[in-house]
DNA sequence: TGAAATTAGTTGCATAACTAACTATATGCC
DNA sequence: GGCATATAGTTAGTTATGCAACTAATTTCA
C-alpha cells in the first residue's frame, strides 16, 4: 500500500480548507476594524514591496504564486488608493517597477501590529516546530507541483 | 520572548500561500485535462454531498467554511449544471435541502482518482506524521479563531 | 395571541481568481 | 537587417469571495 494513500477530498481540505480561510478573514476583518481599507491580497502585495521596493510585475507574480492578470488588477487597486505607482524600466520598456508611495510607508507599521496580534491568536497552543513541519509539508507539496 | 512570534507575513504565506493555490491550481487542471467541466469549488461541495445527500445549505456552510452568499451562488451554477437540486423542506419551509443528481453520483466515480492522483503527486517525499502534525495545527488555529 | 428576535436563504456591490487572447517590446539567429 | 520566438503586461469573460442589506419562515416569550 502507497505511504500516501489519503482519503479523497482530504488533502484539498486540510490545505485549502478551514485554516486558511479562518486567518483570512481574521486578519481582514482586524484591519477593517482598525480603518484600514486595504485587502488581505493587496496587503500580501505590499508584503513584499516592504521587503523590496520597486518589482517588476512579474517578480511579484512570482514571490506572491498569483498568475499575471490577477496582479495586474491588484497593482491598478492599489495605484487607485495611490499606495503604489508603476515606473516604466529604463532599461527593459516591458517592464513596469512597481513602487511604493510614502503612504503606503506608513501603512506597513500600522499593519505590523494587526498581522502579528492576528498571528499570535492563531497559533495559540501550537509549538513553533509544528510550525516548522507545515512549512516544510507546504515547501514540499509546492516543489512537487511546479 | 512569547513563545509564537513569528515575522509578519510569514504565517499568512504559510497558510495561504504557494501549497494551497499549487493544489488547487493542478487538481483543477487535471479535472479540465479529463473533460470535466467543474470547478475545484464547486467539486468541495458535491464532496460533502458524496458524504451525505441532501444537506441544507446552511449545513454546506458549516462544512466547506464559506458564507451563505458564496454557497447560494454556488448551488446556483451547480443547478445549472444539472449536478444538484434544490428540495423544499417539509418540516421548515425556509429550508432547502440540496441534492445531488444521477450525473453528479456518475461524477463522484470519475473524480476519485483524479483527487487522489492529485494527492499522491502532492504528498510525494511527506511522511503520513508530518501531514497529520498539519491537520493538527490547522485545526487548532481554526478553533483558536473561531 | 402577537410582537420581537432568530434563522435560512437571496440579492447587490466590490474585489479577486483563472483562462485565453491580445499588444508591445526584446532577443535569437540566419 | 529582418523574421521567428519569447517575455511583460493588459483586456475580456466567467466564477468565486466577503460584507451588508434584504425577504420569508420560525421560534420565543410576555
Amino acid at each position: 500500500m502507497p505511504n500516501n494513500q489519503f482519503k479523497r477530498g482530504e488533502l484539498y481540505s486540510v490545505i485549502n480548507g478551514m485554516a486558511s480561510t479562518a486567518v483570512a478573514r481574521r486578519l481582514q476583518k482586524n484591519f477593517r476594524q482598525s480603518g484600514l481599507e486595504i485587502t488581505i491580497e493587496q496587503w500580501s502585495v505590499l508584503y513584499h514591496l516592504w521587503k523590496e521596493d520597486c518589482l517588476s510585475q512579474q517578480e511579484l507574480c512570482n514571490r506572491t504564486f498569483r498568475d499575471k492578470p490577477s496582479i495586474t488588477r491588484l497593482i491598478d487597486n492599489l495605484e487607485k488608493q495611490k499606495l503604489v505607482k508603476r515606473v516604466a524600466s529604463k532599461s527593459d520598456r516591458r517592464i513596469n517597477l512597481v513602487c511604493l508611495t510614502d503612504a503606503a510607508k506608513d501603512l506597513q507599521d500600522k499593519t505590523i501590529d494587526l498581522a502579528n496580534q492576528t498571528m499570535n491568536e492563531a497559533l495559540i497552543g501550537v509549538n513553533k516546530e509544528d510550525i516548522e513541519t507545515v512549512k516544510l509539508v507546504f515547501q514540499q507539496v509546492y516543489d512537487n507541483l511546479t
